[in-house]
DNA sequence: AATAAAGTGTGATGTACGTCAATTTATTTT
DNA sequence: AAAATAAATTGACGTACATCACACTTTATT
């Protein structure tokens, strides 16, 4: 199992396998129910997950109670609240499991203490962020110039399996659009 | 003026004057007129740009013509097409200039040495990396969550000295709403 | 200074998508 | 298997924002 996490590390960087080990001794596991909180709006954000088997969603409520989500985790994704990680301050999203899920949680203490120890770690992890980056932009990119119905095609074409599994009005929203309107969408079609 | 970038870095990592003397001479100066591109749709992408004066716009052509913006660059931003940069991939944007810019200019594969000669430059990446994702990720949030009312309004608050400079019709995109629809904002407010 | 070009504002009208409400169909839970 | 809960669909109607058209103003260009 922990062998996802070190070839994602060998797709970037070179480690020798008692590297990997020892950088797989600053992670815990963890085993979380469907429902079950990762992450809560309001409180301290102690790890970085990065997702064996799963899958959490990471979303936004706003003052009307209305939900957003912003990212889904799957197998060999990370995910938290960054901005609450990074900088000790309280999420301000909910991150909870959409079936049982398994994890693997790095402290941002330990981070920065691999970081400075393996020259190596700090690159994957500037490296990783690189590509969020990109992810990032993009879904802003296709916000403001795409439709509703582009989106949501575009969508099912790069994460095909994803759509399988997601229940629709969860992806109306990470679409940023109502479950009514998505329902229409596809009809349509 | 160098020492733009010079205290940019010192606000995150520890370094000497004849180190970043170094790390300086990995960088070329450019002065660019009004109008003139930094990055071109579908050109390859050299540089990542730090601002060091003046103002440029990044934006996307979608197949009606009509331009979304992506970001703005001012002094001390740093600003490109990162997909292309990074994966020597065709630029989707285009980067020009609102005024006249003067900027320094760092190549892929001198980011990658510098990164690789110095820890230290490399921790300095990762950490300004993981800032920009916090930023996008915010952007994100605001355009699924909030009106165009709402976004304009935070714009103005974070930004008054960059509305005071751009013209409407481009802070309108950068927004995500026409210029009509901008015009009509400030009038009921 | 004259002419062109770019930027801004305002009205009339259109449309993509949201909201509310009712019904049907799945999925959990006991 | 029954009851409870959650998810998905469909219709009627509302609204935020887009589009088009035109007038006006400011900024470039010769």
């Amino acid at each position: 199992m922990n062998d996802i996490l070190k070839t994602q590390f060998r797709k970037i960087i070179d480690i020798t396998d008692d590297e990997f080990d020892y950088i797989l001794s600053h992670f815990s596991y963890k085993k979380f129910k469907k429902h079950q909180f990762l992450v809560q709006d309001g409180q301290n954000v102690d790890f970085d997950y990065f997702v064996l088997s799963g899958c959490v969603k990471s979303y936004y409520s706003d003052e009307n109670g209305k939900i957003h989500i912003l990212l889904f985790g799957v197998q060999d994704w990370w995910i938290t609240d960054y901005e609450a990680y990074y900088y000790q301050k309280k999420a301000i999203v909910n991150i909870d499991c959409l079936e049982d899920t398994e994890v693997l949680c790095l402290s941002n203490d330990n981070r920065e203490k691999l970081c400075s120890e393996f020259h190596q770690i700090e690159s994957f992890f500037r490296k990783k962020t690189n590509r969020r980056n990109v992810a990032l932009q993009n879904r802003i990119l296709s916000l403001l110039s795409s439709s509703a119905k582009e989106r949501y095609e575009k969508f099912l074409q790069e994460y095909p399996m994803l759509v399988q599994k997601l229940p629709k009005h969860i992806l109306a929203s990470y679409l940023g659009v109502t479950r009514e309107t998505l329902s229409r969408l596809y009809a349509t079609k």
